[in-house]
DNA sequence: GTCTATATCTCGATAGAC
DNA sequence: GTCTATCGAGATATAGAC
């Protein structure tokens, strides 16, 4: 499952045959052994999939309130610390890049999950951070920028395998932090 | 060329095969009546993402600067009219998202034409806006916050097959402007 | 330029020995 | 649980008639 979720990843699932993940297993490619352990492909991918999905089950909503300082920095550190939650996510955000035709209804629920709470979270911390007139005339579009350049960001760093216009982490949460709060406030 | 490129939008080539782009184009599926228009698919992909290349070729740069109003509107409906740009990118953005490891060299090339090219008209367009403190203490960082934000919904749009947070387009590009200018300039 | 027919290859999946 | 061997489906690509 390790050496199939890393093929799955860069390759995805369609494009990596059975022999390959036999081999990259230690197992004869070719064989047929791979089927004693799994039914089929399918099953390898529903089983790695589902092993992903628990493993960053551990709750990112545990992240919103345990960030220091106020205003800006803290939503600064929320964003940054965001950031690298995406990264963990990173394994089942390619492979759900790569499946997005195979599984309409598999969007659907990352929809419902991810992207419509992440909106509802992101409303929460803009209040929390002392949001700026502008975030306040349409909080919800305001958070959806937010999410939007997160996301934004994040596939065009792993698309292009370096920072968008060499803007690092650190200095990309902090200028959308800035942009998303009121430093009177 | 038609079909295929429909084709290759939605599964990507590789998923796609000779038979079924001939079944689309009216030929005989399992004839090989394709090989005499092309000579492999990969050729066909080729035409197909050059021609792509130049139909969206009328340089956007020329929009960059025909837009009326001042300060946010004016901003607001360049983001709007950037939108509609990457709707027109569409079928390009798709392909290239589907062959994103078989081109390393395409995603160089990606970059340096568009994405870098992106952060300097960005700038650009940030100064005649008349852009907010915020964004003039890092105004390589704040277009990067943009476009990053662009192609997110953009991409969210795509994946989800509705607006993110059902902000639609014209609240988000709104909302987006109001962030990144000053409303007293 | 399209067709039938086919050669070749890759891949998924199974059978059966060990 | 791994192996050799193999079957069958589907895909690429070509040959040659029309």
């Amino acid at each position: 499952m390790d050496v199939a979720l890393e093929l799955f990843v860069e390759r995805g699932a369609a494009a990596t045959p059975v022999t390959t993940i036999e081999a990259a297993a230690g197992l004869s490619p070719g064989s047929g052994s791979f089927y004693r352990h799994f039914k089929d492909k399918e099953a390898l991918l529903a089983a790695v999939v589902e092993r992903e999905v628990t493993r960053v089950g551990k709750d990112p909503d545990a992240q919103v309130e345990n960030t220091d300082g106020a205003g800006e920095q803290r939503l600064a550190t929320q964003l940054r610390s965001d950031l690298d939650y995406l990264g963990e996510l990173r394994s089942l955000i390619m492979i759900l890049l790569w499946e997005r035709n195979r599984a309409p209804e598999l969007a659907e629920w990352v929809r419902k999950t991810s992207a419509d709470r992440g909106i509802e979270l992101g409303v929460e911390a803009l209040r929390l951070a002392g949001p700026s007139a502008a975030v306040e005339e349409d909080e919800v579009a305001a958070a959806t920028v937010m999410q939007s350049a997160m996301i934004g960001y994040f596939l065009a760093a792993e698309y292009f395998g370096a920072s968008p216009a060499d803007v690092d982490p650190d200095r990309f949460t902090a200028a959308l932090a800035r942009l998303l709060t009121n430093r009177d406030a």
